[in-house]
DNA sequence: AAGACGAAAGTGGTTGA
DNA sequence: TCAACAACTTTCGTCTT
C-alpha cells in the first residue's frame, strides 16, 4: 500500500467526521505532522489545524467581563501589504476638523514610496492567480510571505513583479503537495513560461528554499477528479505510481507523463475506460509520451 | 471509422567542457 | 559559449476493434 494510505489511517488528527473535504468533495486528505494540519491532497484547502486554537482561552463569566478581554482587532495577515495592522481614519467630516487632516496626513504617508505600491500590486496580484487557480489561503498566505522576504533581500527591484509572483504561487503550490503544471501557471499568469522558469531559478537559489522535484503523485488527484474518476481508480494510480518510483522507472522523466500513464493504466484496471486523447487534453502531455511510458510501466 | 501503436524527425532545455 | 544529449512533441502510416 502506498504512503499516503497508511498515513491517512495512522494520522492520529483525522477524527472519523472529516472523510471528505468541505472545498472540492475530493476524499483525497493529507496528514501533515510536521505542520500538525489536514489538507485535501486535490485543491490544497486546509481542513483542520489542531496547531493553532482559534477560541479565546479566558474565561468569561458575564458579557462585561467578556468586553473587558476580548482582544481587539482583525488577525493578522500576510496577505495584506502592512499585515493587517494599519488603523483607517474614516471619512466624514468637513474639511476643518481635525479628521480631515488626519486624512490628509495618512494620504501623504500610508503609501509612502513606489516599492510598497508594488507590494501591493504584488499581493493582488498573487490573490488574483491562486483564485483563478482555487488555491487556498493558505498557500496565498505562503508566497506572500515570501514575496515579502524576497523584498527584504532586495531581490525584486529591476525585475518583473508578475514573474515573481507567479514563480513563488508555482513553488509554494509544490511544497504543500498540490503542484500545478507551468501550462497552468501561464495560463493565469501575464508572463510566459520562460519568465516563470527564470524567476523560479533565482527565487529557489537567492531565498535559499527548499523544493523538492514535483512527484506524479502530487498531481494525480486532480487529474482523476478533472477526468471524473472515482476514488479507487485514483488510488490505484497512485500504487502504481509508488511502485514506479521504487523501481527508479521515473528517473529524469516528466512527473505529469508519469502521472497521465498511472490514470490510464489505473482507469483500465479498474474497468473503466479513457481515450489517451482524453488524458492527453487534461495533463497537457501528448497521446505518445502517455504510450511511452505506459510502455515502460 | 475511431482509437491505439510506434517510427522518425524536429524542438527546447540541460549539462559539461 | 557551444556542442552533445535526453526527454518530449509533431507527424504520419499501420494495426486493431
Amino acid at each position: 500500500m502506498g504512503k499516503m494510505k497508511e498515513k491517512e489511517n495512522n494520522c492520529p488528527l483525522k477524527t472519523e467526521e472529516i472523510t471528505k473535504c468541505p472545498e472540492c468533495g475530493s476524499k483525497c486528505l493529507i496528514c501533515d505532522y510536521g505542520k500538525a494540519e489536514i489538507y485535501c491532497a486535490d485543491c490544497g484547502m486546509v481542513i483542520d489545524e489542531k496547531i493553532v486554537d482559534l477560541g479565546p482561552e479566558w474565561r468569561a463569566f458575564d458579557p462585561g467581563q467578556a468586553a473587558a478581554k476580548a482582544r481587539t482587532g482583525a488577525p493578522m495577515t500576510y496577505r495584506i501589504h502592512d499585515k493587517g495592522l494599519s488603523t483607517v481614519i474614516s471619512s466624514g467630516s468637513g474639511r476643518s476638523s481635525g479628521e480631515y487632516k488626519l486624512q490628509k496626513w495618512q494620504r501623504r504617508t500610508h503609501i509612502v514610496s513606489t516599492t510598497e505600491r508594488s507590494f501591493i500590486f504584488a499581493l493582488s496580484e498573487i490573490d488574483r492567480m491562486a483564485s483563478a487557480l482555487k488555491l487556498p489561503v493558505n498557500i496565498r498566505e505562503a508566497a506572500s510571505i515570501l514575496y515579502r522576504e524576497a523584498m527584504d533581500k532586495r531581490l525584486i527591484r529591476g525585475r518583473s513583479i508578475e514573474g515573481i509572483t507567479t514563480a513563488l504561487l508555482y513553488i509554494t503550490c509544490r511544497q504543500y503537495g498540490v503542484s500545478r503544471t507551468l501550462e497552468e501557471m501561464r495560463d493565469v499568469s501575464r508572463v510566459g513560461e520562460k519568465e516563470i522558469s527564470r524567476a523560479r531559478k533565482f527565487l529557489i537559489r537567492d531565498l535559499d528554499l527548499k523544493v523538492s522535484p514535483a512527484s506524479p503523485v502530487d498531481y494525480i488527484p486532480r487529474f482523476c477528479s478533472e477526468l471524473g474518476l472515482n476514488d479507487s481508480i485514483r488510488q490505484k494510480a497512485i500504487e502504481i505510481t509508488i511502485k514506479a518510483e521504487e523501481a527508479e522507472l521515473t528517473n529524469g522523466r516528466g512527473p505529469i507523463g508519469i502521472a497521465a500513464a498511472a490514470i490510464y493504466i489505473a482507469a483500465i484496471a479498474g474497468g473503466v475506460w479513457r481515450k489517451q486523447r482524453e488524458i492527453s487534453k487534461i495533463t497537457g502531455v501528448t497521446e505518445v509520451t502517455i504510450r511511452n511510458r505506459c510502455r515502460e510501466l
